[in-house]
DNA sequence: GTCTATACATAGATAGAC
DNA sequence: GTCTATCTATGTATAGAC
């Protein structure tokens, strides 16, 4: 279904941005040049300063949809569950699917976290970061105090191998008509909420399998 | 204990391959210049061409050093046990070992997917992968079919998470007193033992924490 | 084996015609 | 709003002196 795959016609600008991110998401930020850009978008690349003042203006666009997408599905999810596990799977599946219709800002996210942390117009980027990074190590942290889950892993561990293995599902996974973006929303999240049970929480699991 | 901080002076052309390692894991492969890679070992961009054809010859040396330490030591695990837990923890470690010993080349190889993918240089990078893939495909298959671990959720997508959790770590882990290598080794490996297990090797599990 | 100097290609970005 | 043309900086790599 991916989000990104708009039905609409793209104006001008849209289409600069799609195809720019493609580059960017395949070969990097700076292994993507503003000539390649208008060359996918069928312009030279000049005609890019007519709407953008640079190639970081255009990055910023791709980066900034994708951060307040991300950001807007976890507010409704913290909204609109206080249970601890609602929580989580709410989180990972509201992860999976912002990273679905986001997925080369995901991969630039992803591999070019050096460049964003040491380029100053990128603030937002790292404060989005860390207000992630926030809202899971609140919702681990609620889990464990609740002895829902483990308290023998620190939860800032918990979350950082979460992250990644969740975040780079987008550099492998493919829907197919066999196993569909659900199978896999629901396969991570019983995987990694099996990881993280405490022993109460185990034995919760195995009495339902019963 | 890092192993990449050996005791030793360095070579001139070890301590060229070091410092480029360094600057290619911040900075990716695109965004590190031959110029900096000589500031930074203390000549001149030209001198290095003394002792390296290019720029990816010093690539090469840091990658193949990582991934032949990597696959000797999953070579060593599969010849000393047949258990499928012992030969499970056992790649866990190895990788943790490796990653701990190579975080630079780690770094490259998760930034640099696309650039090894598409340069005929690399096919030993393409090739090494090839081989981690089926090393972990084949224990986790393994496991599966003895009842171990779930057959739930396809082997190749329990391999991919954890892969990407386990690599990672080198972006975020830090030895310190408080929480040594082995913590973080001990912990990784209880972690994704748990998110794969069976119901049945759930159930021994928690007999055992009785 | 490193330096000086430089060749040659390509980078991001700009000016002005159309 | 895109094109032509080009500026300036920087990229990898080389040649030859020391």
């Amino acid at each position: 279904m991916s989000a990104a795959a708009s039905q609409q016609p793209l104006g001008r600008r849209e289409l600069i941005v799609e195809r720019a991110a493609e580059l960017l998401a395949r070969k990097g930020i700076a292994g993507t040049t503003v000539r390649e850009i208008g060359d996918a978008a069928g312009i030279l690349s000049g005609s890019l300063y007519h709407q953008f003042d640079s190639k970081d203006a255009i990055i910023d666009v791709v980066m900034s949809a994708y951060l307040e997408d991300l950001l807007e599905r976890y507010r409704v999810v913290l909204e609109q569950t206080d249970d601890v596990t609602a929580t989580f799977h709410g989180l990972v599946l509201a992860s999976l699917r912002a990273i679905d219709a986001h997925p080369q800002a995901t991969l630039i996210y992803q591999h070019e976290v050096h460049y964003f942390r040491v380029t100053p117009r990128y603030r937002y980027v790292r404060v989005a970061g860390e207000r992630v990074r926030e809202v899971w190590i609140g919702a681990l942290e609620a889990a464990v105090s609740e002895g829902v889950f483990r308290g023998d892993i620190p939860a800032r561990h918990l979350y950082l191998l979460l992250r990644d293995g969740l975040w780079l599902t987008v550099r492998w996974f493919r829907p197919t008509a066999a196993y569909a973006f659900d199978e896999l929303a629901a396969d991570c999240s019983r995987l990694y909420y099996q990881a993280f049970a405490s022993t109460r929480t185990l034995r919760a699991l195995l009495d339902q399998s019963n």
